[in-house]
DNA sequence: ATCGAGGTGCTTACAACGTAAGCAGGCCGT
DNA sequence: ACGGCCTGCTTACGTTGTAAGCACCTCGAT
């Protein structure tokens, strides 16, 4: 076994002195996972093995079962830690304040700095099964569901108009930055090398309409991409909102 | 080691008679790769090993390598494989015939039923890496996007409004079906005991309007969302088709 | 001071996985 | 009859997740 050349020597520390207690934070569950968060970041969720994140913890593997069940268990706490930190977003709101508009503008661009600062992680958030069935991803905290549900009700949304939203929301959410995402190379494996844009000869002879809009297809489009479909899906929640009402008309 | 009580043995058939080819089909990758995906929607991605593979083809693992470069290189074949099945499906058009509304209809009712019909796989044609980085989920295959694309030009879009009616549509079918898949029970894991609806008591004294719409939100909606919000889509689509022409306005 | 007790991390061990390397036996054209 | 392919099997290695038990450190109680 090779020696671990920083493994922290707490003899020698307590010799130095005792001021060297920063790195004797003895490895509680929270820094087990946003540890495992970066680590994943890093290396992408083939990488991530219990085994390696105990040696970037400078622990053994067999350590953090104390503090996680087993690994799936550590996946489902990284997706919640993801979600949750976006209580931390000052732009994001607890409740409407100008307007459901802009309520659900700065969750949407909350949920969608979350994606593309963890391009590896939000994955996750789609694939990990929810805690119920009806909690729909990327939305799937009870917590945040209570939010926007109650947010909604508060600017005179029906019942049945905020549940609607709920759901044409995060299917919006959703798809739009999964795909955005996965366009910044997420998924690229364990360790591999991307070669970027080097090897993209795929093979359009028989694909003409495709070779000839391929300049278009290559542009990055998502900033204002999102912000068009957003746009459009406020529209419709508008609707649904006079449609579904049921005490009366609009405010 | 127990006694595989199915193994073909090639000579008692021999002896019985040659009447017996039907169990002799010598392992192409075609059957290979469908008998996977077949495998992997009974028992969940994470049940889905070269060894069991082998094993329900009544074949060792190692033999699989002499078709499949690798266990990555099965899964990606396992979605093309999905995909291009949707070739068979005869409501889905090759070129749109009565308006691309109707083209684009087709196609994306042809995708759900696709999905719907692989709840387990078809995560995967979400989460792995396309061949090109232009090339979004769950349209991700030359041959379909080349068809998408040759359609809506065919019916007066331009190249602009034809990439953008592509991507609006892949995210919203990706967000729309990921989420109703999933609601299905999707990535249950290996072996699973699925306790469906048992202990469903989320904690939800601190979430009242969740509570109080719980009913709501557990109702099964996917069809009428999914019809109401690619109407909606359409209508976009259309407004981008005349904002976007670059000849002239709508025919 | 001594001592048990509990908590923290390490060691060892095992089954299952993906897959590299080489082998055995049937098929073929010669 | 025979030498080469083609197919599938066997064996083996390194890595993974994790069960079980051990060693040590820290404390409050005696």
């Amino acid at each position: 076994m090779t020696d671990h050349p920083e493994v922290p020597d707490a003899d020698a520390a307590r010799v130095a002195g005792e001021a060297a207690p920063s790195e004797r934070v003895p490895l509680d569950r929270e820094r087990i996972v946003s540890e495992a968060l970066g680590f994943l970041e890093e290396v992408g969720p083939a990488g991530l093995t219990m085994r390696r994140l105990g040696q970037r913890l400078g622990v053994e593997a067999m350590s953090l079962y104390r503090y996680v069940p087993g690994k799936e268990d550590l996946l489902d706490a990284i997706v919640e830690h993801l979600i949750a930190g976006m209580y931390a977003d000052e732009e994001v709101l607890d409740a409407p304040r100008d307007g459901w508009q802009d309520f659900l503008q700065r969750l949407a661009h909350g949920v969608r700095r979350v994606a593309l600062s963890h391009v590896q992680a939000f994955p996750l958030v789609a694939s990990r099964p929810p805690e119920a069935p009806w909690l729909r991803p990327p939305l799937r905290s009870l917590d945040w569901v209570e939010t926007f549900l109650s947010g909604l009700v508060s600017e005179g949304f029906s019942q049945a108009a905020a549940v609607g939203a709920y759901r044409a929301f995060t299917s919006f959410l959703l798809g739009s930055l999964l795909l955005e995402v996965a366009s910044h190379g997420a998924d690229v494996g364990p360790l591999d090398v991307l070669d970027d844009g080097s090897d993209e000869q795929v093979a359009l002879e028989d694909h003409p309409t495709v070779a000839r809009m391929k300049d278009d297809l290559r542009q990055d489009r998502s900033a204002s991409e999102f912000e068009e479909a957003l746009e459009s899906l406020l529209d419709r929640i508008a609707l649904m909102k006079v449609e579904l009402a049921d005490d009366g008309p609009d405010v």
